[in-house]
DNA sequence: ACGAGATTCTGG
DNA sequence: TCCGCCAGAATCTCGT
């Protein structure tokens, strides 16, 4: 394998005019066949800050390398190459170059083509390792030197601050001896992504998800025309009121310390309240009081005595504890502010905007993941006092349209299971968690739905209307539960906590709970036979192929799903890998099948011709949910409205229907909160 | 000083 | 007998 080294081409400096117009001509002709690496050393990783300094590019065998500024003289390698739409742009994390290229006024087009993303599709297991130097090592043999190995920034010292990125990149490149390692590293990014492409296109081109469309074929339908709306939504960001974030800084610090000072006065040391090692030194040993559950214990499954807040409110309703009640207070504020209040300010550029990075090859399911910053957990404005999300708003003379799918994960559970209940109670309209609690508790379906409508109005609800929600409750989470494969014991303690079924008191009431959850699950089984059959099914499916597949034909592969000590295929029983591979089986094709729809709508929404005359851009994604920008006039927002609305009910076009209809409702404000 | 892992909390 | 799915960020703790 490290013989691969000999043919890598040695990198040519382009400086002359001469020798840009060759390699021009060169690219034009060569780079058709397999695209055009494309590259860029950068000042450093911040989307809006920073600018590239070095470009390199390649057909994946000749590769060039220069300096980008290089650009604005050498017009026919910038019209007829970079802005040439018909030569595709192959790069390993190709937007973060793409955003460099834009900070300096550079438009790239053609298809942009991730290596990120063929390897995802390729085996979305290998989390964490998409990135060019593994694919490049595992799949051609190739190492790639490290960007530190060939910049090596000095190290901030009492006296001077450290170098940047961008400091150390020009202070090598101005070294006659060392800028040729410069130019020998800044050229084979481009080329080892067009070489790995090479190699991906292969494989992906082997695997067929369907018996006439190969992974390859969805990559280029759908992953690549993606990749683009991406793009454009990170470099659109979203308007943030900054002033909204900053106001509550100093007044949240305050209670802060207010509370800490407190929390201090009643524990008679100086603990700690982010510190989960003192807090269980204060509660399991200062106080001695019993753990109420355990930690997860991660990779080297060390269980410890939680702290969380379950546990603080267990102590708090039980114990009547002071200090448990500061600490949630505490929690909550430190949280809002540090994650958001403060966070995000760091991330809003000079015309007050926010630009996420949307990953697209993160998930195992088919999810979009939000980065730097994540903007799909920003809380919830009914449970969050500082109304954060507020702060995202849109441009001025615009509107926020926001829409989001009603129930979709529930539906495409209908679907997969053809479960006639299920569908019934759907089609007609009925709340699909008030007809399971009729369906298991033999209550009246129209009494729990008007118990809902009533605290949907904020009426004040009878003792008997408060049991049937909590009921609702119960259902709801079941339902959830069966996409996400619950067990018995989890769902007891769940109903705990709703309310719904007594705290143990022992070890014989525990039990007792746990076989009541039990047969709640084969009530919900026996009100929806369809889902139960749908569960066992995809577990003998997947059994025998090791894989199971989304709506679209995208894999989720399972080896796992043959471990020993699996237990039965009945569903009922079976610990470790194998069960969790089951239950990934049933979820992934749910989830990722909403990804899908999701990810198609976005792709029609982005290239529609009504949504791009009004002007309305789309700028956010929350799983099932969409944020569009568009001018502030009533006639482009009704139709804006009505047209996002239309293709996410219809995402692959008029003819494709599911077994049940999907809906979205859409709304428009000046905020996020607003316009929900 | 830096990085990895654990814990906690936010979202769908 | 053990086990609800999919994510990211801040903070603390501990090892190098």
């Amino acid at each position: 394998m490290s013989g691969t080294w000999n043919l890598i081409p040695k990198a040519e400096w382009i400086e002359t005019d001469a020798q840009a117009q060759e390699a021009a001509e060169y690219l034009q002709q060569h780079a058709r066949v397999n695209g055009l690496g494309t590259d860029t050393e950068t000042t450093g990783t911040n989307l809006v800050k920073d600018v590239p300094l070095l470009m390199s590019l390649s057909d994946g065998n000749r590769r060039f390398a220069f300096w980008i500024q290089n650009l604005f003289r050498w017009n026919w390698l910038h019209e007829g190459v970079l802005r040439n739409p018909e030569i595709p742009k192959v790069g390993t994390k190709i937007k973060f170059d793409m955003h460099m290229c834009a900070n300096i006024g550079i438009h790239i087009e053609g298809n942009l083509e991730d290596t990120l993303v063929m390897d995802w599709l390729y085996d979305e297991n290998r989390t964490g390792r998409h990135g060019l130097k593994e694919t490049a090592k595992d799949h051609c043999g190739l190492v790639m030197k490290d960007f530190k190995e060939v910049f090596p920034m000095r190290k901030a010292t009492k006296k001077v601050p450290g170098e940047t990125a961008g400091d150390a990149i020009m202070r090598v490149m101005a070294d006659p001896v060392e800028s040729l390692r410069g130019i020998e590293y800044a050229g084979l990014d481009a080329w080892g992504s067009v070489r790995v492409k090479m190699w991906l296109r292969e494989q992906l081109s082997a695997i067929m998800m369907f018996p006439d469309r190969s992974l390859w074929q969805h990559f280029c339908d759908t992953e690549i025309p993606f990749t683009r709306v991406l793009f454009n939504m990170e470099r659109r960001g979203i308007t943030t009121c900054i002033g909204h974030l900053r106001a509550q800084s100093a007044p949240m610090d305050h209670d802060l310390h207010e509370l800490e000072k407190e929390i201090v006065r009643h524990v008679g040391w100086p603990i700690n309240p982010n510190s989960a090692v003192q807090l269980r030194k204060y509660f399991f040993e200062q106080m001695g009081y019993e753990p109420h559950r355990y930690t997860d214990g991660g990779a080297s499954g060390i269980k410890q005595p939680s702290t969380d807040a379950d546990t603080l409110i267990h102590f708090k309703d039980t114990k009547q504890c002071k200090v448990s009640s500061l600490m949630i207070k505490q929690r909550e504020i430190a949280k809002a502010k540090s994650t958001y209040v403060d966070g995000l300010q760091d991330w809003v550029d000079r015309f007050f905007r926010i630009h996420t990075t949307l990953n697209q090859h993160v998930t195992v399911s088919g999810r979009l993941s939000s980065v730097e910053p994540n903007l799909q957990n920003i809380p919830r404005p009914d449970e969050d006092k500082f109304k954060i999300r507020a702060a995202f708003c849109a441009a001025l003379g615009c509107v926020l349209v926001i829409a989001d799918y009603d129930q979709l994960e529930m539906k495409l559970m209908a679907h997969f299971s053809q479960d006639p209940e299920m569908i019934g109670a759907i089609r007609s309209g009925k709340d699909l968690h008030c007809y399971t609690v009729a369906l298991m508790y033999g209550e009246n379906y129209e009494e729990v739905a008007e118990a809902k409508h009533c605290k949907e109005k904020k009426m004040t609800l009878t003792d008997r209307q408060k049991h049937l929600l909590l009921l609702r409750q119960a259902a709801k989470n079941t339902g959830f539960g069966l996409i996400y494969g619950i067990g018995p014991m989890k769902l007891a303690s769940q109903l705990v906590d709703a309310k719904v079924f007594q705290p143990p008191r022992n070890e014989a009431e525990l039990k007792e709970n746990i076989k009541k959850a039990k047969d709640l699950i084969n009530k919900y089984f026996m009100a929806f036979p369809g889902a139960k059959a749908f569960i066992d099914g995809t577990h003998q499916r997947c059994m025998e192929t090791e894989y199971v597949q989304t709506l679209m034909g995208r894999f989720r592969r399972l080896p796992g799903i043959n471990a020993k000590g699996g237990g039965g295929v009945d569903g009922e029983d079976g610990g470790g890998i194998a069960a969790e591979a089951r239950r990934q089986a049933v979820n992934t094709i749910i989830q990722g099948t909403a990804a899908d729809i999701a990810k198609q709508a976005m792709i029609v929404s982005e290239y529609d011709p009504v949504l791009n005359s009004i002007g309305a851009k789309l700028l956010l994604q929350i799983h099932d949910e969409l944020i569009f920008e568009v001018e502030d006039d009533p006639e482009k927002v009704n139709t804006c409205k009505k047209r996002v609305q239309d293709i996410m009910e219809h995402p692959f076009g008029p003819d494709f229907e599911l077994s049940v209809r999907l809906t979205a409702a859409a709304g428009s404000g000046y905020t996020w909160v607003d316009a929900k």
